[in-house]
DNA sequence: TGTTGAATCCCAC
DNA sequence: CTAACGGTGGGATTCAACA
């Protein structure tokens, strides 16, 4: 037998999913998004403009997630599109993780939708461990009312690889015997970790299959990806993986927010405004888990889409808002070349144990005293949609 | 020679 | 005809400064 039994659990066009489940069970509407095509996609009024989910039907029509709307109206004029709704999204994850905790308490989440699973001793009982993901599979469908594909082998990359294959609402086996048949015909973008650049490169070097890839020599790859990339890759694509199913979750090294500002933003005045937006958030995350930060990032994209970034390190760690918003303003005064901004971020890194804080009497005070502020950053927000979480109105926008 | 920090690149979802 | 184009987080690489 093998020495561990690997589930991957994927939620099939998650957010579409979720959101047609939503639309039916709970508004009534008689109309299954997952029906049609369909898609969960960004405010395009505000610059947000990409599909974030499609339906199978959509898919006929070779719009891909990650595009932009635009481009897939293009494809499929009478694409349905319907804004994101993320806290939506968490509670149907949160239902599919307390789903699959009945069955190991060797949950790896991945992602909203996606989960690693070690199944080693939990298929006991079972007459296989197909079996048992077939069981899994059938409950959430009945129970959760969305599809789920399942990838079965002996790691996480392997299982990941299957749950890939051919979907919606299916169970796939990888065990490395199977590879050859398998793995090694697919296209190699498909391998994980091989994305836009080293298929590229791997192109140019005649490969075109994974298969190609584990014909390569180790030090060929490496040569052309780098050491680390290239052995992952070559790893990767021979399916070995001794990774472990990681149940409990790993601290941040990061914190960051950015957004896509609605309009360019060609003055300091207003980045300054949009920079404390962004350093609120960040530092208010970071006082909530009890950290502080060493090192603030600001990045900022131009209209060129022209990406650039620049960062300090402090003497001191500090979760304050108003010293991460002061050091961003300077960061960005120091680097910004003054071409109109699409794009501004604050990210912080370094991080070390803070303390917890309690809103105080002092932190109301200081709230009232900021009152003034609060209205130019609401008007700031109203103007350049930093605020990303209010209702989305792009079909407002939509020329008849 | 090795280390560190900054900037960039790459990847996944 | 082309362009259109998110947000978050992890990690590696490159280069310069420096010990």
């Amino acid at each position: 037998m093998y020495k561990r039994i690997i589930f991957h659990v994927d939620v099939n066009s998650a957010f579409l999913s979720w959101e047609a489940v939503y639309r039916k069970e709970v508004l009534g509407e008689t109309l299954d998004l997952r029906t049609i095509p369909s898609a969960v996609g960004g405010d395009i009024s505000k610059r947000h403009g990409i599909i974030l989910a499609k339906s199978t039907p959509a898919k006929k029509y070779n719009i891909q997630t990650g595009e932009p709307i635009l481009k897939a109206l293009q494809k499929c004029p009478d694409l349905v599109l319907v804004p994101p709704n993320h806290d939506l999204y968490e509670q149907c994850s949160k239902s599919l993780k307390d789903l699959l905790f009945r069955y190991t308490p060797c949950i790896e989440p991945f992602s909203i939708d996606e989960a690693f699973l070690d199944m080693t001793g939990a298929c006991n009982g079972y007459k296989s461990p197909n079996d048992l993901a077939e069981q899994i599979r059938e409950r959430v469908k009945k129970e959760l009312g969305f599809t789920v594909n399942i990838g079965i082998s002996t790691n996480k990359l392997l299982a990941k690889m299957a749950s890939d294959f051919r979907k919606p609402d299916m169970v796939h086996t990888l065990y490395p015997e199977e590879i050859p048949a398998k793995m090694w015909p697919l296209p190699l973008e498909e391998l994980y970790f091989v994305g836009k650049a080293s298929s590229k490169v791997l192109h140019g070097l005649g490969l075109e299959t994974i298969g190609d890839i584990a014909k390569m020599d180790l030090n060929i790859l490496k040569a052309h990806l780098g050491n680390k990339h290239g052995q992952m890759i070559y790893n990767n694509s021979q399916g070995i993986d001794e990774s472990v199913v990681e149940s409990t979750s790993a601290a941040n090294k990061g914190y960051g927010n950015s957004t896509t500002l609605s309009q360019d933003v060609i003055d300091f005045e207003t980045a300054n405004l949009i920079l404390l937006d962004l350093s609120e958030t960040v530092s208010s995350r970071l006082r909530a888990d009890g950290m502080k930060c060493t090192c603030i990032t600001v990045e900022v994209t131009d209209c060129d889409f022209n990406h650039q970034t620049h960062q300090t390190t402090l003497l001191s760690p500090t979760n304050t808002t108003n010293v991460i918003h002061q050091t961003a303003c300077k960061l960005l005064k120091e680097f910004w070349s003054g071409a109109p901004l699409r794009l501004l971020g604050v990210r912080t890194t370094k991080l070390t144990k803070g303390e917890f804080t309690q809103l105080n009497l002092f932190d109301l005070l200081k709230d009232e005293r900021h009152e003034k502020l609060d209205k130019a950053l609401d008007n700031i927000r109203n103007r350049f949609g930093t605020d990303a979480i209010k209702r989305a109105s792009f079909m407002d926008s939509d020329k008849d």
